[in-house]
DNA sequence: TCAAAAAATTGATCCAGATCAAATTACTCC
DNA sequence: GGAGTAATTTGATCTGGATCAATTTTTTGA
């Protein structure tokens, strides 16, 4: 499995491997499939159910199967920030840490292939390679994050919804094994709401560049969530990065 | 070596390690003493000096001893960003990759204890408590990029000046083996601009919004560098934080 | 010690994005 | 299929922080 540092996109590169929700891909770097697949149990959430509170003991670790889990840290006021988004094959917890700091949301229904804490963390510490794997995956998240950072910090409303148009094309092109390109069509996978939370702006701001972006032809709009980019390089220069 | 999971705050509880600016405090961990002690070079830079421009080539790996250094994006445009902050006994680099995504710069004067990257990683490898100290630490730089993500996007000018106060006066209680309380007094390590960059505000908000603090009583400044604490909690309450 | 440069403050004005307030459109589930 | 609800869009207005423009303070180094 290969790990893309922008932005968490995903590329599955092990196609054949059974447990390759697994992000860690133990299978392909381990002969302890025998075990990870005794160990692992599948669990569902519905579209807004709260997975693990903020603070909450941590009692199991896993990966996304299907759907989109948001990572948020909420202010005293309510105010609430989106810290993070778990696609398919993402992470979910923290190995060696016995609480999270923010909350894990399920964003749309969820399922989670996970593993009870202590057991995989045991597993983990006999094999070096699987917390290669991890740190390299930490790593991963922290440039993500630091983009992120860039974004909220400098990034003007347009900026910031033509940057994440293009986040959830990248991804949803992954998925399938496609590319994104003029035509490239795909469905948000989360509500204004959620992508508000993301980037940092109201609801209202969302709406009105995204009709903005419509208006001006960049892209095309079949009902509110499916988005089809009609011009590629325009929309990538409205995000006001380096490449 | 103890880390606060809060915006990089670190406690050393290693007093009478020999290399303990050495963030991994190998020492503590390994008998490969000997090994790091013959690798190790120090490096210095002037204030302003790039120690890494994003995107080089990265040929070693360190932490600072003295001075702080500061991690940024620039966008296309010129806007920058800074995505982290390193103080003496931080890590500098990325153990396992080729490149750094953002500028490394002497944010003062700066002193840095390196290593070369191949023989450190090797080390590393032979070493695996050192790879767990690695993933435990970038686990904790995730955590303060999500805390500082929430201040980016959701918090007032007012709130990301207080927060940022407190967490120099943190940062230099920590260095001193001290407490913050009121009456702390400190010099902040950095430029108006530094604060604005890591803010995402302006030089003239961060000033306005020191200015109002000390109108107010919160704070009182002796010169424009050092900052006596004179109403912790209620600075505390500024920062729009649960805790 | 003092001039020159750099850093910080303060003032006046502007505007991007927030806020408040309705519509309008898209789902849900009897 | 249609009522009811949730999600989204659109409009009007307001405001926090940016921008532009001087000063004032601090630091530097000759």
């Amino acid at each position: 499995m290969k790990f893309d540092a922008r932005l968490n996109t995903v590329e599955q590169d092990c196609a054949d491997c059974p447990i390759r929700h697994n992000a860690v891909c133990a299978h392909c770097e381990t002969d302890e499939l025998g075990t990870l697949d005794a160990m692992k149990t599948y669990r569902n959430f519905a579209a807004g159910e709260t997975v693990i509170w903020a603070g909450d003991d941590l009692t199991f670790l896993g990966s996304v199967i299907d759907g989109v889990a948001s990572l948020s840290r909420t202010l005293s006021d309510g105010r609430r920030q989106m810290v993070g988004m778990l696609f398919p094959s993402d992470f979910v917890g923290r190995p060696g840490r016995s609480t999270t700091p923010y909350d894990v949301v399920a964003a749309t229904d969820l399922r989670l292939c996970t593993f009870r804490k202590k057991p995989f963390e045991e597993l983990i510490a006999r094999t070096p390679s699987i917390e290669r794997r991890l740190l390299s995956m930490t790593l991963d998240e922290l440039d993500a994050a630091r983009e992120w950072m860039t974004l909220l910090g400098r990034k003007t409303a347009r900026e910031k919804i033509s940057s994440v148009l293009l986040i959830f094309a990248r991804r949803s092109a992954a998925l399938q094994k496609d590319t994104v390109g003029d035509g490239f069509s795909f469905a948000l996978p989360v509500t204004r709401e959620v992508i508000a939370d993301y980037l940092g702006l109201t609801i209202e701001t969302v709406s009105r560049q995204i009709s903005a972006l419509k208006k001006e032809g960049l892209i095309t709009l079949n009902g509110a969530r499916q988005v089809v980019i009609n011009d590629h390089d325009a929309l990538k220069e409205q995000c006001g990065d380096d490449d």
